[in-house]
RNA sequence: GCUCCGGUAGUAUAGCCCGGACAAGUAUACGGGCCUUUCGAGCCCGUGACCCGGGUUCAAAUCCCGGCCGGAGCACCA
C-alpha cells in the first residue's frame, strides 16, 4: 500500500511534542523570556527561550520579552539587541516587551509599601557582617528599627545620603529558615554607575527577587521555566508577592542548564579562551553565542528540533553531545543543501587518453528543484590528496560523473592514471575531483570542541585548504552546501571562498 | 560545612506521581548488511542501561530507608 509521503511527514512532526505543561489552560498561558543584557547570548539562553516560547504557544498564550537589567554595572545596550536578534533568529516571536528598568518607581512604591507595613528595613551593617549573621541564623540590630525611622532612612537612599555600599533595604524575611534566601534578603542596594537606558536617574536599584516578583505579576505570568540555579527563590518570590497583595503566583518548573560537551558557555571560561588568543571574537564558530553556532551552520529549526525532543524537565546535571544536534541539523539539510566538488589538499591527476569533453552534474542526487551544472574536463585534474594517497597501480577508480581511470603510478606530487571509458562501472570507488584549469581555491574552517578533558584543546580550529569546483563561486553568503564527502558547510564570507565546517 | 534536588545504555531522554504485558521505548553514537554515480541521506539487523545495599509486596526502574556519586543554592549578580 502506498503512503503518501506529506502524511508520514506530518505524523512525524505530530508526534514531537512537548510534554504537557501542569496547570495549563488553553488561551490562558503567558511565559516570558527573561534574559539578562550582561552578555552575549548563547545556546542555553536559546533552548530556555524556545521552551518558553513552544508553550505559549502550544496553548494559544501569551509571550514577554523582559529584560532583567537592573544591574546596572553589567548591562550595556549591545546585549539587548544580542538577544533580540537571537530570539528573532530562532523564530521566536514576542507578543509583547519591556525592562526592569522602566519600572522604577513602581518598585520604590511597593517598597515604600513594604516599609510601611514593616515588612522590609534599612540595614547599614558592612557586608561582612550581614553575611556572617545570614549564615548563623541571627538578625542584626537594624531589624527592629521602627517604621517612620525606616522610612526616613530608606527616603535619604533614595536622595543620596549614602554611598554605595552604605544601606540597603532588608525584607523582613526569617533568620532561620532553612532556605537561605529567606533570611532577610537584601531588596534595593546603591549603585552608582550610568545605567545604559536610564543613565543616572536612579541610583537605589532592587535586586533580582524583588524586582521579578513583582514584573511576573504584573505581564500575568502563569509558567516561568526556568533553570534550576532558581529553585530555591520560588519560595522567596511568592512571599514578597503575597506581602504586596500581589496574589497570583505563576507555576514554577525548573531545570538543569543545558550544556554541550567541551563547549562551556561560561563567560569566564570562553574570555580565557580569547584572552589565550585562541579566538578573536564571540561569535567563533567554536562558542556556544547565538552568533557562534549561526555562522557554524546550525539551523534555527534544528535548534527548535533538538529543544522539543531531547530536553526533559530533568534536575540531573546532563551534558549534550553536538552530535545529537548536528543529526537533526543534517536531516534539515540534506534534501535542500547542494552538492558540490571540493578537493583539500589537491594532488594533480592526469588520466591518459581522457577525451576532451563537459558534463552536466546534478546539485542533488534526488531534488531536482536544485538544478544542475556543466563541468568541462581534459585530461588533467586536482583530486583530493587524501583520496591520491590510498590508491595504488591498478587500481580503478571514477570520478563522478565523468570517467573511470586506472591507476599507472602515485607520486606525492601526482597521480597518474590511463582512460577506461566513460559508462560508471559497478564496484569502483568513485571520487570527487575539479579541473586541472578550472578551478577555484577554498578555504574551510573546521571548529572542534573548545575543551577536551576540562583543558583548553589547542587545535580547536583547523585550516582545510584544497580547490572548488567554478560553482562554488555560486554559493551564497550564509548558504549551507555540502561539499561531496567533506561534509556541510557554510559559506561564511561575501568576497573570499571562506566556509566553516558544520559537521559531515 | 549547611540546605535543597537529582542518579535509566557512550550521550540525551521516555517510563517513576497512580508498582504488574518494562526479559525497559526513542534519538544519537557504534558494528554489520542493503541501497545509492558522496564515506551524506534512506532502509534493515545488531551491541548496549534501571548507581549500590537493604526493606515493603505475590510483584519494584517505579514505594520506603541507608550509602555512594553528581548538580544547584548558601551575593548589596541574575
Amino acid at each position: 500500500m502506498e503512503i503518501a509521503p506529506e502524511l508520514l511527514e506530518a505524523k512525524r512532526v505530530e508526534e514531537k511534542r512537548l510534554p504537557p505543561l501542569p496547570g495549563a489552560e488553553p488561551g490562558k498561558v503567558v511565559t516570558r523570556l527573561p534574559p539578562e543584557p550582561s552578555g552575549y547570548m548563547h545556546i542555553g539562553h536559546a533552548m530556555s527561550g524556545l521552551l518558553n516560547y513552544l508553550y505559549a504557544k502550544m496553548y494559544d498564550g501569551r509571550i514577554w520579552l523582559r529584560f532583567e537589567d537592573t544591574d546596572p554595572r553589567k548591562v550595556r545596550l549591545e546585549y539587548y539587541e544580542s538577544f533580540r536578534r537571537g530570539y528573532r533568529w530562532l523564530g521566536i516571536e514576542w507578543d509583547h516587551e519591556k525592562n526592569n528598568s522602566d519600572d522604577m518607581e513602581l518598585f520604590y512604591r511597593y517598597a515604600e509599601e513594604l516599609i510601611r507595613a514593616g515588612k522590609a528595613y534599612v540595614c547599614t551593617c558592612p557586608v561582612e557582617k550581614i553575611r556572617r549573621l545570614r549564615a548563623q541564623g541571627e538578625g542584626c540590630e537594624h531589624r527592629s528599627l521602627g517604621v517612620d525611622e525606616n522610612l526616613s532612612l530608606w527616603n535619604e537612599m533614595l536622595a543620596g545620603g549614602f554611598r554605595e555600599g552604605e544601606a540597603i533595604l532588608r525584607l523582613v524575611g526569617d533568620m532561620k529558615h532553612t532556605n537561605t534566601t529567606m533570611r532577610d534578603p537584601a531588596l534595593f542596594r546603591i549603585i552608582e554607575h550610568k545605567h545604559p537606558l536610564t543613565g543616572s536617574r536612579y541610583r537605589v536599584w532592587p535586586l533580582y527577587d524583588f524586582a521579578v516578583s513583582i514584573e511576573d505579576y504584573l505581564c500575568g505570568v502563569t509558567h516561568v521555566l526556568r533553570t534550576s540555579e532558581f529553585a530555591l527563590r520560588d519560595e522567596l518570590q511568592n512571599y514578597i508577592r503575597s506581602l504586596l497583595g500581589l496574589n497570583r503566583h505563576p507555576v514554577y518548573i525548573e531545570y538543569s542548564r543545558f550544556e554541550f560537551k567541551g563547549t562551556p558557555v561560561s563567560k569566564r571560561r570562553l574570555r580565557a579562551i580569547l584572552e589565550a588568543g585562541l579566538a578573536k571574537s564571540w561569535d567563533d564558530p567554536r562558542f556556544p553565542t547565538i552568533e557562534g553556532v549561526r555562522r557554524r551552520g546550525i539551523l534555527p529549526e534544528a535548534i527548535r528540533e533538538f529543544t522539543i525532543t531531547q530536553t526533559g524537565f530533568s534536575y540531573a546535571k546532563r551534558e549534550y553531545d553536538w552530535s545529537l544536534l548536528f543529526a537533526i541539523n543534517r536531516k534539515i539539510l540534506d534534501p535542500v543543501a547542494r552538492r558540490l566538488f571540493f578537493t583539500p589538499n589537491p594532488v594533480k591527476l592526469l588520466v591518459e587518453g581522457a577525451p576532451e569533453t563537459s558534463i552536466e552534474a546534478p546539485y542533488h542526487p534526488s531534488n531536482k528543484d536544485l538544478g544542475s551544472r556543466i563541468l568541462r574536463a581534459g585530461d588533467k585534474f586536482y583530486i583530493s590528496g587524501a583520496d591520491a594517497k590510498k590508491m595504488k597501480p591498478s587500481e580503478v577508480y571514477r570520478l563522478k560523473y565523468l570517467l573511470n581511470f586506472r591507476v599507472l603510478d602515485v607520486r606525492s606530487d601526482q597521480v597518474r592514471g590511463e582512460f577506461l571509458g566513460m559508462e560508471p562501472m559497478k564496484d569502483v570507488q568513485i571520487i570527487q575531483w575539479v579541473p586541472a584549469d578550472e578551478h577555484v581555491e577554498v578555504e574551510v574552517l573546521v571548529p572542534d570542541v573548545l575543551y577536551l578533558n576540562d583543558e583548553i584543546n589547542p587545535e580547536s580550529l583547523r585550516v582545510v585548504r584544497g580547490f572548488g569546483e567554478m560553482a562554488v563561486e555560486t554559493v551564497k553568503l550564509d548558504e549551507i552546501i555540502q561539499f561531496e564527502r567533506f561534509g556541510f558547510c557554510r559559506r561564511d564570507s561575501d568576497n573570499e571562498l571562506r566556509f566553516i565546517f558544520a559537521h559531515d
